[in-house]
DNA sequence: TAATATTTTTAAGTTAACTTAAAAATATTT
DNA sequence: AAATATTTTTAAGTTAACTTAAAAATATTA
């Protein structure tokens, strides 16, 4: 199989993760908002895709990734996210300055390359936003999580992951030193807004918004 | 100033490369055989670099890089030795494999990715085949080196770089355990094919063509 | 279910970066 | 300097990956 094009990459990533998330195909104006370009250029490329047998295309139904697609795709969220990792614990970035470099430092072609950095690395299994990384075969890591939001008054949980991955996002959690292995416990819910009243585990309280309890994931503890 | 494509960059450090070498203007016709693209492309190409004042370029007088184009080009010459030390010195590739994935890996756009990556190697002077990395100003590290063929019967140097990069000539540098760092001493040159005797730092001797003693570079040694 | 709205596709056009083939400019040789 | 060879440019065509605008298919609503 010829090497793929850095746009047919990001198709077949902008899929992936479509599908995944709304787990059902994904339709064009799905795809066009997710690259930020017009439905038109989608059809265009999906015929393309579809034609290396990428991905699964009927005419008005939406695509789903064939096996070889969704090998690919994974693949390429593993180099995201392993260079992201390099980023943030060998060259010092923090969390929100990562996804922009990694998003042009994934298409680099080198098998070797992945294995080395991966081995370098320790073999992480989870990047700095706690987004797992596919292993070499594409198996995603699974973990007990759910968000924040979930937990009842009086529980507790460790942040392990953050379903926004904005940078403003990261660095209001940064501010409010919410970073991940950090421990909550939910002191009181106020159902007017479903805002929250948290401690952390350095003792300090605060109050979040429902956005914010809605995108962290934390593992609830015993 | 918007960001240069792939294309483009590639274009001038092949200019950059070929007017360093030959110390006159580049041709349309080095620059294709550099590129490995016709002619007809380069002359497409020249033009719209002439437009963006990136080159000097009169019609049929070849082409040499404006100061913009120079800077760009020795920008990526650094991205690309820094990513060479990177990939030998902490990922462990030998440095015959280096090239290729560097090749891609230059053309990452982030200056703090750059700047971080430097201060990680510890502001690296010479990649691993002792080519000189430029500064964050462009400014090329000076040595007073020359060709081991150029050393008299008796004369010492050490070997601190090539002048030919392929893989194939690395490898057999490899295994003549005539690495970077190390010490020759010239034993015998026979003038029949102008090839030479040579004794290593480990006592070793070896008998290598002319070939090999033009594309070592050695510091004599008092 | 007919009318309307939305989504998707097709059609036609653009741009960057190439190609081949022909024309034009410059160099070399006799 | 004329004839020939070489180099460079121009012209025309291709492909990937987009765009806008129009047409067609599917969904929604009254």
């Amino acid at each position: 199989m010829e090497t793929l094009s850095t746009a047919e990459e990001n198709y077949l990533k902008a899929i992936f993760k479509i599908c995944e998330s709304e787990d059902k195909p994904a339709s064009t104006n799905a795809i066009a908002h997710e690259l930020t370009m017009t439905p038109a250029a989608v059809s265009d490329m999906l015929k393309r895709l579809s034609s290396k047998e990428l991905v699964h295309y009927k005419r008005h139904r939406g695509v789903t990734l064939t096996d070889s697609g969704e090998q690919l795709a994974t693949a390429l969220i593993r180099k995201h996210r392993l260079w992201e990792v390099f980023l943030c614990d060998v060259l010092d970035f923090s969390w929100d300055e990562v996804h922009e470099i990694a998003e042009q430092l994934e298409h680099i072609q080198s098998d070797q390359l992945i294995k080395r950095l991966d081995a370098f690395l320790g073999q992480p299994k989870f990047d700095p936003h706690g987004d797992p990384i596919p292993d070499a075969d594409g198996k995603f890591a699974k973990r007990k999580q759910l968000q924040l939001v979930a937990l009842e008054v009086g529980e507790v949980g460790v942040v392990v992951g953050v379903l926004e991955h904005s940078a403003a996002f990261l660095q209001y959690l940064d501010k409010m030193q919410l970073g991940l292995g950090v421990q909550v416990e939910v002191l009181e819910v106020y159902e007017f807004d479903n805002s929250m009243r948290i401690a952390l585990e350095n003792l300090q309280e605060l109050t979040i918004s429902s956005k914010v309890s809605e995108n962290l994931l934390v593992q609830k503890q015993a």
